[in-house]
Parts: C-alpha cells; sequence; structure tokens
DNA sequence: ACCTGAACACCGTTCAAGT
DNA sequence: ACCTGAACACCGTTCAAGT
C-alpha cells in the first residue's frame, strides 16, 4: 500500500513527530482527508508500519538448521532497527497478535523445538528471546547504549550464545 | 518540580497522547507559556519523566547481598513498568547517561562486581541484564505478552535465574 | 469507488508585555 | 522572577458534497 510505504519513509527521515496524516498526503499530492478511504486512522497507520517492517523480514529456509535459522532472525530484527530506528521500538508496545508478529513467533518456537526444547518450555523460551533480542535492537537503535557498533556486533553474539544455553539447559549441550 | 507530577498524572491517567503543554497548563490552572520558564521544552519534560520513574525505584540498602539487590531493582523496574505504563518505554528511546540511568547502572554492576564477575565482562553483563528487564517491563505492561499475570510472575523469576547462571557462568555455581 | 472543501477542536512555541 | 495575551504554523478527524 503507497499511503504506508510514504509514510516509512517520512519516518525514517524526520522521526515519528514529523509524521503525521497531513505530511504523509502532502507527499502523495493528495488531500489529508483522502488518506482515511485507506487507512482508517492514524493508530491504524502506526500498526500498519510495524507490520511492513516484520514483513521485510528476511526469513532463512529449513535447510538453515535451527541455530542458523535463529542467528537469521535476530540478525534481521536489528538490521531493520538500525533502517528504521524510530518505528522499530513500536514493536515493544503493541499486542504480538499481528500476522507479521505470529511469523516471527513461529519461526523461533519451531527452531527451539528442533533444538530439543520440551514443550512445555517453548512459549516462555520463545518470550524470553524475543524480548531481549528487540529490547537490545531498540536500545542500540535508540542510542541507549554507549558502546561503539563494533563492540555491539561482539556482545549481541556474545549475548545469543549465552541465551541459548540459558534457556535450552540440558537440553542442549554445554 | 510541581509541572513533572502534573505532567506524569496526565500520563498515567490518558496515555502520552493526552500529555500536551497545553493539558499540563490547564490542569496547573495556568497559561500553557507559564511552562516555558520551568520545562524549556516537550522534549524535556518527557526526559523530566523518565528520571521522575527512576528516582521512585527503591534502592535496597547493602546489607541485602548481591542477589537480593539485583531482584530488588528487577522488581522495582516492574513494579514501576506496571504504575506509568505509558512513561515506562521511553526508557528504551533515550541515552542510560542521565542521572537515574547512572544509578540504575552502577546498582547493578556492583551487585555483579561482589559476585565475582571480572571487571572486564561487567559492562556488557550490565546492558544485557538491564535489557531484558526492561524490555520485558515494558512488553508486558505494554500489553505485548498474552499470558496473565501469575505466569509472568514465574517466567520473570526464571528468566532472571538463567540470565544470571549465563551472565555469570563458572565465576558463579552453576 | 475515490477524492475534495470547509470546518472543529486541538497542538507546540515565540514574543512583547505586564506584575 | 514569574506569568499572560495574542499570534503563527501546525495537528487529527468528521461531514457533506463532488466525480
Amino acid at each position: 500500500m503507497m499511503v504506508l510505504t510514504a509514510a516509512l519513509a517520512l519516518a525514517d527521515e524526520g522521526g515519528l513527530e514529523e509524521l503525521s496524516m497531513r505530511a504523509v498526503a502532502r507527499r502523495l499530492g493528495v488531500t489529508p482527508m483522502a488518506l482515511y478511504r485507506h487507512v482508517g486512522d492514524k493508530g491504524a497507520l502506526l500498526d500498519g508500519l510495524v507490520e511492513v517492517l516484520l514483513a521485510e523480514l528476511p526469513m532463512s529456509g529449513a535447510s538453515a538448521g535451527w541455530r542458523g535459522r535463529l542467528g537469521d532472525m535476530a540478525a534481521g530484527l536489528r538490521a531493520t532497527a538500525r533502517r528504521h530506528p524510530s518505528v522499530f521500538p513500536l514493536l515493544l508496545l503493541r499486542p504480538a497478535v499481528t500476522p507479521g508478529a505470529l511469523r516471527v513467533r513461529a519461526v523461533v518456537d519451531d527452531a527451539l523445538r528442533e533444538a530439543g526444547l520440551p514443550e512445555s518450555e517453548v512459549r516462555r523460551a520463545e518470550r524470553m528471546i524475543t524480548t531481549f533480542v528487540i529490547g537490545f535492537a531498540a536500545s542500540e537503535s535508540g542510542g541507549r547504549f554507549s558502546a561503539g557498533p563494533a563492540e555491539l556486533d561482539a556482545e549481541f553474539a556474545w549475548a545469543g550464545d549465552r541465551l541459548l544455553e540459558a534457556v535450552l539447559g540440558e537440553a542442549w549441550g554445554r
């Protein structure tokens, strides 16, 4: 949808405070009220932007192996946060029940099952992993960390390993 | 400062979208422009609110032991998120260099040192822990999780233990 | 189906002026 | 020192009307 791509471009260029219905309309060469036929509401527009981010996430095929798929997903979320730093934090504020959020959850859940984690532990392990990854990516792209990018690369990899050890416990070789 | 308490009350009652300079002024029985003598800017007002949240955090004395102090800090952050769900997520978006943020970091760093973690690992361990705790609290209070509060209580405790095992590694008894 | 004009009730912020 | 009035350039959204 063209409205969403115009809105995303605006947010990327000027932050959420530059993202107004009127500015989107201006960029599309149209009257503000014309948008309401396509998007319903400003809240719906923000929800739509979050979905665009999640839809952009590259999904590696099953050939990658569970560890590779988890790593790709984490790296993808981090890259998305860097590409769209103003929109990304909204991920933490909306219920994870949209198609995009469910898709991410399914990838993580499947990988954890394939790693041998008992079904009873999959849900909480998935929440722990995605909470950390999204929190890290949002913190980094929002400037909360003071460390440089190279240091954060290493730290993110280290934290991922530690988190998997912690979550998989004796289900994995430690 | 009275401006900040009025602003916090507004945000708690109606969310960030109800928080305007004009509404704060209305609540204080004053003209909007009067605020600018006290707070400089709407951005500064939001920063001030984050600092109020961090200042509210109860700090347990050294008598608690490092594990107790970490647990208290995590519980305190989570309680703060539930009390002020609209303001809390701003914590993830601002550089952690304000007095309040430094205070939290100092508590975590000291506890980790006392637990025997080598100085070279303290910084990244602190980032991992606070990122997870703040991400979890923001997710929970923002409604991202679908689980109920009792389940999340247990999960938070479990995740805290796992995270400490992961971060302290052989520096701690596992 | 899709878009527009006019309107309403709001914003943040500046500046000169008042006490 | 602290507050106000008037003003400027914006918002989101509704509603009736146009093609």
